[in-house]
DNA sequence: AATGAATGAGCCTTCATTCAT
DNA sequence: GATGAATGAAGGCTCATTCAT
C-alpha cells in the first residue's frame, strides 16, 4: 500500500486550475500554492508541466474507451448498447467530473500527443461500428448515417461539461436516460393512432 | 477607398493559431510572423491581445445569436424551428468553421467576460423555451426536459467543430438534416408505421 | 512675423505632461493626443524627444540666468542684491511656472547634457560671489559661508515649485519678500531693547 | 541565521541607479546588471519596479517624519526646535544619501500613493505649527508667514541633495547649524548689537 | 521530501522614430 | 504640413525548470 503523498492532492488542485483556468494559463505556482508547497517541490512528483496534465485526464479517458470496448463485445440489441454506452459515458463524466472537463477542453481535438490522438479516434470508430450495426440489422433506421449519429451522441453528452452540475438537481443517469429516449425515439410524438 | 489595411490578414492568422494552439498558448509573435510583420505592429490594430480574441470571435457568436432571435419570432411548427436552427448554426459553424471552433474553445463555458457569458445564456435561453413550446403544445413528448434537450442538441452541433471539414464529402445542411431527423424521429426504426 | 504654427501649443502640453508624469514617463502619443496631431506629426516639429524636454526649460533657464548676470554687474548693497535676486527667482518662476518645475524636476542636478551644467555651476558661482562680496563689506555676518548662504536661498526659492500656485492666495513678489526678509533678518525677534 | 540573501546589494544598486538616471529611465535589467542577477531573478524579492522604489525611500523619509513628530511633543523653545529639525534633516540626509535624493526626486510632489501624500502633509503641517507656535510665543518675527517659513526651511535642506557630498569638506552638522542661524538670525549683520 | 533562490527564455506591451503617401 | 502604418528595440513581468542546501 503505497504511502499516502501529497500526489492526488497535487492531482486534484491541477485539475480544478486546468479546468477554470486552462492548461497554458495555469502556473505551477499556482498549483503548487492551492497545495501548499513550493513550487520546486513539485518537481519530486512530476518531470514537467505536461505530466500534470496527462495524469490528471488518463483516468476518465481511459475508462471511457474501456467501457465502449466492453459493451461493443457483448451480445446485446443495439438498442440497449446505446444505452448502456449514454450511461456509461454519464456515470464517467458524473464521477470525474473535474478531469473530464479537462481533457474535452486540453485533449480532444488538439494534437497534443500519438497515444491520445489514437485512443480518441479508437471511440469513435467503436460507436461508429456499433451504430452500423444497428442499421445493418434494421434496428436502426436506415436513412442513419453511423459517423454522424455516433458523434452527434457523443457531441451531446461530451457538451454536458458545459452544463451539468453533480450536485444538481437531476443525477447523471437521469440524463442518460433522457439523452437516450431522445436519440433512440426522438422528439416528436411517436404516433400511435394506426394500430 | 481606404487602403486594403491587414486586419483581415491579422484576424484570419490569429484564429487559425488560436484554434490550433489555444488563446493562451499563442504568441502574439505566432501571428506577427504568420501575417509578416513585427510584434509590435499588431497594436496598431488592437489594444490588448484579448481584442484578437474577440475580433475573432465576435462574427460567429452574433450570428448564431441573431438567427435564433430570429426563429423563435416566427410562427412555425416546433420541429420546424428546431430544423431551422440546426440548418442555421450549421451553415454558420460551416461558413466561419475557424471563428467558431475558436469560440467553442475559448469563450463558451469560460468566464472571459460578462458579455459573453450573456450571449451563452441567452441562446439556451432561448433553445429552451423553444423546445418547452414543443412540449407545450403535444408536438414533442411530453418526457422531454425541455432544457436537457436543448443543450443536447446544441451540444451534437457544436462537437461538429471537432469533426466536420468545410470540404469534406457531407454538405453542412446535409449533416444539420441528419442530426435533426435524429433529434427528432430518433434512431429507432418507427415500427408502427402504417404500412 | 512667424506663422503661429502649433510649436507653442506642443510646448506647452508637453510642459503640463513633463511636469505631472516626468520626461521619461510620457509618451509623444501622449503629447501629440493633448495637441490633436498624430505621433508621427510631431517630427515636423522636433528632431528628438529630448528636444522637446530642452525646448520646455529654456525659458526660465536663460531668464534666471541672465537676470543674475544682470544684478551681479550693479552697483548696489549686497542686501539689495539679495532681494533682487529673491524677486527675479521668484517672478521667473511664477511666469513660467510649469516650464521651471520641468527643469527643476528634469535637468537640475541630472546630467543631461554640458550646456545645462554649465548654467547651473555659473548660477551658483554668481550667487556665492554676491554673497561673499556681502561678507567681505562687513554688510553680512561673518560667520556667514557664502556658499552655503546661496545654495540655501536657492534652494528654498527653488523648492517653490512643490508648494506655490500662481492662482494661489499669496503673490510670487510677496513670498520672495518673506523668504528674502526671513533670511537677510532671521526669524528671531530683533531685540532692539539695548538702545 | 539566515543566508545573506542579495536584498540589500538590490535596493543599494536600484537607489543609485534612481537617483542618476530617474526612476522612470532606469530599467530592472539595468538594477540586474549592476548586481549581477538576471532581470527575472528581481521578482523574487519585489512584486513590482515601483515596490523598488518604496524599498529604496521608506527608510529616509519614516525616519525624517519620526525625527519630527518627537521634536514637536518637546518641550522647547521654537528656535530650539527649529535648531533639532535642521540638525536631523541633515543627519538623515547625510546618513541615508542617495535613498533621500530618489525620494525627493520621484516621491515629493509626485503623487505616487496616498500614503506617501499623506506623510508629506504630515512634515509640512508639523513644521509650520511648529513656526506658528514660535509666532505667537513672540521668539519669531510677527511679519513672519508661518507656513512659508517652514517650507523655505524644507526647501533650504532638502537643496542640500544638489550640492551637499556626504565626503565633502563640510559635515551635514555644520551646514545645519549654519543655515539654521541664516534663519533664524539672518544674514545680515546685527547693527543692534549692545556693544 | 522539501526549500527557495536563481535561471534564461519568452511574453505582452510600449514607444521613439521613420517613411511612403 | 500631416498621416498612419510600420519598425525594431526595450521594458516589465511570468514562468517552467534546475539545483545547492
Amino acid at each position: 500500500m503505497p504511502r499516502p503523498s501529497r500526489w492526488n492532492e497535487i492531482v486534484d488542485a491541477a485539475a480544478v486550475l486546468f479546468r477554470d483556468k486552462g492548461f497554458a494559463a495555469t502556473s505551477l505556482e499556482d498549483i503548487a500554492t492551492e497545495v501548499g508547497v513550493w513550487k520546486g517541490s513539485l518537481y519530486h512528483y512530476i518531470d514537467s508541466k505536461e505530466d500534470l496534465l496527462f495524469a490528471v485526464v488518463r483516468e476518465p479517458a481511459e475508462q471511457i474507451l474501456e467501457q465502449i470496448r466492453e459493451i461493443k463485445s457483448l451480445d446485446l440489441p443495439p438498442a440497449e448498447k446505446v444505452r448502456r454506452i449514454a450511461r456509461d459515458h454519464a456515470r464517467t463524466l458524473d464521477e470525474t467530473f473535474v478531469y473530464a472537463s479537462v481533457y474535452l477542453q486540453e485533449i480532444a481535438g488538439r494534437n497534443r500527443s500519438d497515444e491520445w490522438s489514437a485512443m480518441d479516434r479508437e471511440y469513435v470508430l467503436t460507436i461508429t461500428e456499433i451504430m452500423q450495426a444497428g442499421i445493418d440489422s434494421g434496428d436502426f433506421s436506415s436513412h442513419l448515417d453511423a459517423r454522424t449519429a455516433g458523434l452527434s451522441m457523443v457531441g451531446a453528452f461530451n457538451w454536458m461539461t458545459h452544463w451539468y452540475r453533480p450536485d444538481g438537481p437531476r443525477t447523471a443517469i437521469e440524463i442518460a436516460d433522457q439523452i437516450c429516449s431522445i436519440l433512440l425515439e426522438g422528439m416528436i410524438t411517436r404516433s400511435t393512432s394506426p394500430n
